[in-house]
RNA sequence: GGCCAAGUAGCUCAGUUGGUAGAGCAGCGGACUGAAAAUCCGUGUGUCGGCGGUUCAAUUCCGUCCUUGGCCA
C-alpha cells in the first residue's frame, strides 16, 4: 500500500524493500508501472483484492504494508463507481483554470454541482477539476455518484495495526537521517538518470513524490544543495503529519484474542513496542 | 584597542516620523472517493539584546554595557 514504491527506477526515494528482503518475503506492488504514468486508488483496489486472493489461495497471509492512507480507506470501505480520469478532458480544464483561475472554475462547479462546490475551498485544484471532469464524463453531479456506495465488503478480515510515534521529537530527527541517507546513496543521480531514461515533467505524479520534487527542483538549479536538504525534510515531515491526521480519524479497534491467536508473532512485537513506551 | 554595521517569532527578515509589532518559511491542528509521498484549509504574545535616561508613554530618541560580523591598528 505504497503510492510511490509503484514506480520503475525510483529506488532510493521511495525507500523500497532491498533485493533480500524481497527474496526473504515477496513483496507486490512495487515497480509496476514506469514514472512517466499515473496509478490510482481504484487500480490500488482491484489490484490488492486480487493479489490477497492470490496469497490466500497459497496458504499464506497477505500482509498489507505501506502510508498511502487513501489506498486503505478505497480498500476498506469501497470506492462509488465513478468515471476513470480522463487526460484530455483534465488539460482542457487546467487550461482554463490557467486563464481564469480556480475559483472561477469553483463557481462554475457551484451551478452544476454545488453540493459538491460547497465542500471543496475555491482553491483546491486537485479536487475542483476532479468534479468537473465528472460532470463532464457522466453528464452527472459527482455528488449524485457518491449518493450510491459502493461495494464495500471484503472477503476478507483485516486486522489493522499502526504504530503511531510517541515523541514527535524523536520522530523528526529519524527523518532526517532517513533524507540524509537518502541524499548520501545518490537520490539526486538517481533522478539525473531517470531524466535521460523517460521523459519526465515536474508536473507528474511521479515527480511529485517527496524527494524527487526537491531533487527535481535542485538540477533545475532552482534551489541549492542546502536548500534541498531542508525541503525534503520538510515535506517528509509534512507527509508523516498528514498520516497522523488519518490515523487519528480511523477509529481503532481492539487487537483481540482472536487476532492474537492468529498471529502470535505480531502479537509479540506489539508487547514489545508497548513495552518500550512510558 | 579604535571605527562602522547588525542584534525583533524556532529560522530569514520587514516595521513602528514615540502610543508595547507582522510577513515568508518551519512547527502545530484539520479535511480527504480513479494524481494521495497529491491537493487544500485553519493557526503568530514575541523580556523588539541588557541596564539606565528623556517623556504622560520607549521596541522606536539619548547614554552605556554585552554579543556577532566587517574594516583599521
Amino acid at each position: 500500500v505504497d503510492s510511490a514504491q509503484i514506480y520503475r527506477g525510483m529506488d532510493i526515494g521511495t525507500a523500497k524493500p532491498s533485493l533480500s528482503e524481497r527474496r526473504a518475503v515477496p513483496h507486490h506492488l512495487i515497480d509496476i508501472i514506469d514514472p512517466t504514468d499515473a496509478y490510482s486508488a481504484a487500480r490500488f483496489r482491484d489490484d490488492a483484492l486480487r493479489l490477497v486472493h492470490d496469497v490466500a489461495a497459497r496458504k499464506r497471509i497477505p500482509l498489507l504494508v505501506g502510508g498511502t492512507m487513501l489506498y486503505f480507506k478505497a480498500l476498506r470501505e469501497g470506492l462509488s463507481e465513478l468515471p476513470e480520469s480522463d487526460a484530455g478532458v483534465r488539460g482542457r480544464i487546467d487550461a482554463e483554470a490557467a486563464a481564469r483561475g480556480w475559483p472561477a472554475l469553483h463557481a462554475e462547479l457551484a451551478r452544476v454541482d454545488p453540493d459538491t462546490a460547497a465542500r471543496l475551498k475555491p482553491n483546491d485544484a486537485q479536487r475542483i477539476q476532479r468534479a468537473l471532469e465528472i460532470f463532464r464524463i457522466a453528464g452527472r453531479p459527482m455528488s449524485k455518484l457518491l449518493a450510491r456506495r459502493g461495494r464495500a465488503e471484503l472477503p476478507f478480515r483485516p486486522i489493522q495495526i499502526a504504530l503511531v510515534p510517541s515523541d514527535r521529537g524523536a520522530l523528526h530527527r529519524r527523518i532526517e537521517a532517513r533524507f540524509d541517507a537518502m541524499l548520501k546513496e545518490g537520490l539526486v543521480e538517481e533522478l539525473r538518470a531517470l531524466r535521460k531514461r523517460y521523459a519526465l515533467r515536474s508536473g507528474l505524479p511521479s515527480m511529485r513524490c517527496v524527494g524527487y520534487r526537491q531533487a527535481w527542483q535542485f538540477l533545475e538549479g532552482d534551489i541549492k544543495r542546502d536548500e534541498l536538504r531542508d525541503r525534503g525534510i520538510f515535506a517528509t515531515r509534512q507527509l508523516a503529519k498528514r498520516q497522523l491526521t488519518w490515523l487519528r480519524a480511523t477509529p481503532a479497534e481492539p487487537f483481540d484474542c482472536l487476532a492474537r491467536h492468529l498471529f502470535p508473532a505480531v502479537a509479540a512485537f506489539v508487547e514489545r513496542e508497548l513495552a518500550t513506551r512510558a
